[in-house]
DNA sequence: ACTATTATTGAATAGTGATTCATTATTCCC
DNA sequence: GGGAATAATGAATCACTATTCAATAATAGT
């Protein structure tokens, strides 16, 4: 027998989000990812079905974790839904400030996954987006945010924005603190421009 | 001699719209544009270098349309700095109504393009986001807009907000008017959520 | 009607890189 | 130390499709 030694599977995800960040999805080769874990071009097909299937196991865990925080919050009854708006956007940018490969892979590379339904990532980012909307819901219901608003509407507005800012914010982390973007989402989503 | 007969530049173009809003850039098939715009494989490399030049070509047209458009707003002194975003909200949309397909190749297919500063995609892109950012320079001069947003991060939230809705729309444009989504956008960037 | 010129075609080619698999290396157990 | 048993390797294969180009078609001028 033999004994399977460090943890190749995580070394390979990991080189993998960092070449994606690099070159994106369709540019990356799978042997650049190979190399950049410290394993030949063949390992990683012991590890992964295959190059897509490294994609979605990146996004399986980066959901599952995204929507189990999600879900705790929105359960908590001591906090109203500002500050559940504060502590959703919190976790986003915690989750990125470790690995900011990680949030250029989440804005650019998800698209045609949850286009084509591939896994179960669509079914996730769906759970993500039902309980972002119970939020704003409960908001509504306290008279605490605006009745007005589309709320379907406004989610994707505010996810959109967060990507696109975390995105900037990944390629320029030397010039911009994730503390001060996170302060000025923040008061972008409640106050608006004016 | 011989003339040539019709657009097929044109033909080229508009089919590559449909097929890569339909199957994403990479897995879109010369051959399928080809068909689709009535053409044989060849006859797509008369009109364009590669692939990749017809994207770049997509862009180029719409980021010279948009930022066209742009400088006219920027120019006006007639209207308020209020009034300018509104129109700029209104200079996007209505660029998409006719062109749903457009939408989505905008939205998904440009990051690599900018990372890359293929072609001019990125200096148009930039000319963009400065004529916008002076938009927001002078509401905050005027005391029309909130002093304390950091410009570039409130540009960038704006600008990904308004692709993701945008996307929603093109995918779900039966059930969602054009006219609906703009009022929204136009209330949450002025005045957020609460 | 013929010829020159240019447009178009689409099957053949070529480049790329994902995936496979025969071979080799390592570890464990006796 | 030897032989299972499994892990790992990386060069060869395969699949896919962008691109080319020799052949053909269409038009204009005479």
């Amino acid at each position: 027998m033999r004994k399977r030694v460090g943890n190749k599977e995580q070394a390979i995800l990991d080189a993998a989000v960092k070449v994606f960040a690099l070159h994106g999805y369709h540019h990356a080769k799978i042997s650049t990812i190979a190399d950049q874990a410290g394993v030949a071009t063949g390992s990683v097909y012991l590890y992964y079905k295959n190059k897509e299937g490294i994609l979605l196991t990146i996004f399986d865990r980066l959901w599952a974790e995204l929507t189990e925080g999600l879900r705790v919050i929105v359960k908590r009854s001591d906090i109203d839904a500002t500050q559940k708006l504060d502590l959703v956007i919190d976790k986003l940018f915690e989750l990125f400030i470790a690995n900011p490969a990680l949030a250029s892979v989440f804005v650019n590379e998800q698209q045609h996954l949850i286009k084509e339904r591939r896994g179960n990532i669509a079914r996730q980012y769906d759970d993500f987006l039902n309980l972002a909307e119970e939020i704003i819901r409960e908001g509504v219901r306290e008279n605490k945010f605006h009745p007005d608003v589309d709320i379907k509407l406004f989610r994707q507005f505010i996810t959109g924005g967060l990507r696109s800012v975390l995105l900037l914010w990944s390629e320029k982390s030397q010039t911009l603190t994730l503390h001060r973007v996170r302060q000025n989402v923040k008061y972008f989503i409640k106050h608006g421009l004016l």
